[in-house]
DNA sequence: GCCATAACGGGACTCCCGTTCCATTAGATG
DNA sequence: CATCTAATGGAACGGGAGTCCCGTTATGGC
């Protein structure tokens, strides 16, 4: 058995590999944006990157394989948190912030795809899971800072608000045609401080 | 130029083309369910639906078409809509719907696929705006009327408070592992009551 | 019930995706 | 700086996806 050997890239990570991933990574990046996952073509990532095909193919095999690499990657660039000192205010920021990039074509369209690759393929579920796991716990002190200045109540789950400033964002850029203007962003943050304050998302027991 | 002909199943759609239509539709859901879009093979749903592959290439060319297709089906079989008399009531039973829905093994899978789909074509797209439009103006009645009650304020955007029941479900659908339970739809409900009475949901001007 | 033809289905063909093999390049270690 | 070998990249190969051609089926109109 011997798990099957080592996945090229773990020995020797320095140098040419590392630049070969990152020339890869971005490529891929941009195939997903302007095609979208149905024409993630392998053979074109290589030739956008100037890399080998026999490349590409060994190391990620698959087009989904390959979106779990790239999701990995961008959870590690993450964004600086700003503090406005109020509830509303932090999660009007980070409403903003969320809008900005589904926005924007390039950016918009990559989330929509990696969403799309990530429901084909389990590793890159779980890929894409990580990003948003980290992405909340960067911004669930700000709601956490709430509780303890008495904005919010005891027991708030605070993770499911910040969740809860995104998904009408995520909703509407994949379901509707309408344009995530910076209305809808300050909509959902303050659609959720209302129901936060409301006590919707405390945890009854446990 | 001449529009290139007639597509197939418009000039003569009745008996054996719709018997066709039925069979490729439902094992083209079937195989969606099980694999998602990167599995959606042509060749394997024409096998499925005991039909020639010709006239699946025919018919539909590609998966994200096939999907468009399936979404123009599905948007015709519409649920009944329940009615409880005050809008939470009425707001929790269409989030309980949906989580029934996505919990579901089957169309939960499919919902997904059918959303990725979406993201790789602008027909497949179209198709999935179209479907949600319709969902979104069956259930608009029921918030319509709680703004007649005075339950809410006058100039209620209603057809935004019904997104904003569905969008938390749909949200932890795509980018969690959490299990979509009853807890989280009657929290969808109930936060979506609290921001509407709120004020949240009223348009401003226009 | 008969005809014209829309739509389907089988088979052959082409092309490209994905794999394999091996020579070449360039990290890592001393 | 020399050596070992991980990792890359070119070339050739096999198989299956998608297309084309044409005969067959059965629908809609009279």
């Amino acid at each position: 058995m011997a798990t099957e050997s080592t996945d090229p890239g773990s020995v020797r990570p320095g140098g040419r590999t590392a630049r070969v991933r990152a020339a890869v990574l971005r490529a891929a990046g941009d195939a997903l944006a302007e095609g979208g996952l149905a024409h993630l073509d392998l053979a074109e990532v290589a030739r956008r990157a100037e890399v080998g095909r026999t490349t590409v193919y060994r190391r990620w095999g698959s087009p989904t394989q390959l979106v779990a690499d790239l999701l990995a990657d961008m959870a590690e660039q993450s964004l600086p948190r700003t503090e406005t000192g109020t509830l509303l205010g932090d999660l009007r920021a980070n409403a903003r912030l969320v809008r900005r990039t589904l926005a924007d074509p390039r950016q918009g369209a990559l989330f929509k795809a990696v969403i799309a690759a990530a429901t084909c393929d389990d590793q890159t579920a779980a890929a894409l899971h990580r990003f948003y796991e980290i992405r909340v716990d960067a911004w669930q002190p700000c709601v956490q800072q709430a509780v303890e200045r008495g904005e919010l109540p005891e027991g708030t789950d605070t993770r499911e608000v910040v969740r809860a400033v995104s998904a009408p964002l995520y909703y509407r850029l994949l379901t509707s045609d309408a344009p995530l203007d910076e209305a809808a962003a300050d909509r959902a943050a303050e659609a959720t401080v209302a129901a936060a304050r409301a006590g919707v998302f405390t945890r009854s027991a446990e």
